[in-house]
DNA sequence: GACATCTAATTTACATGTAAACTAAAATAA
DNA sequence: TTATTTTAGTTTACATGTAAATTAGATGTC
């Protein structure tokens, strides 16, 4: 029986395995209403302000237009958006919640949810220095990457 | 006294965003080599111990048999693996890299330049106050979703 | 106005993750 | 021994992410 092997102090994997351990909970939590965490993100941008564009999702959301289109199609089959032309700009398309999509909008604090699971564990004073922490981390990679 | 910032920040997005450019920074490093970092996970077990099962590359790299056994079957195919049968137990499979796999080891210390952006903003204090931290919130997490 | 370029959204090809069904072999219970 | 259960790995169906090609419509330059 060969020994098991331990792992490497890398802040990327316990990132992973951190991020991971949240989007769980978020499954799980929304589990039972029968939809993704990918859909959950665009239903909350649409919660906040319905009849959001695909570039507007995409911003709001990170993801990729490409993405969102597939996302959308399955999301139009199960009831939850509608797609809906734009005057000004044929190009462009406006999604908008249903009544379905709508009814799920006491969803929109599931991340307190999650946010209660993940600190736990800390006291205030580190809840405190963790998010800054954690937003210059994000801020430092984001200007080496090049990306806003 | 300043006031408090109403806008709740959602832990789990954070590490979500955090996970997601630390996984690009490795594959941008990655791509030269042409492997992706699901494989360079793979292989970094295999530079470590060669001839680990599935089972253990597993419990390793914390995917799931079905994930890695698809994985394999593109890693065997460029040629940075094979399988061989084992003895004792025929139902195990053992993997071993190939001599291609073998000459990309070097990159097994790319978590290190992760890390070295990742942190490269932060404090020596504020490093070694982060990894403790972010443990004992996976450790909670751990607790409360039943997993080891 | 006509042509070139940019933009919004979609489509396609592919890598990866999960869950569930399946196969073969080992371990255990009867 | 024989039957049942467990285990290791694979396969399949599906959701999601990326990159690159495509389509249609808007914009800019001459």
């Amino acid at each position: 029986m060969t020994e098991k092997i331990s792992y490497l102090p890398s802040m990327g994997r316990l990132l992973n395995t951190l991020s991971e351990a949240a989007c769980s909970i978020a499954e799980d939590y929304l589990r039972p209403h029968e939809i993704s965490l990918a859909q959950w993100v665009v239903l909350s941008a649409l919660w906040r302000q319905d009849g959001l564009s695909v570039s507007e999702l995409s911003e709001y959301s990170s993801k990729k237009a490409a993405a969102l289109s597939r996302l959308l199609d399955r999301m139009e089959s199960k009831g939850l958006v509608s797609r809906s032309a734009v005057e000004d700009d044929k190009r462009s398309v406006k999604i908008h919640l249903t009544e379905k999509g709508q009814g799920l909008s006491h969803l929109i604090d599931m991340y307190r949810h999650v946010n209660g699971i993940l600190l736990s564990d800390l006291s205030d004073a580190e809840k405190e220095q963790l998010f800054p922490m954690l937003e210059r981390m994000l801020k430092s990679v984001q200007v080496k990457s090049g990306k806003s």
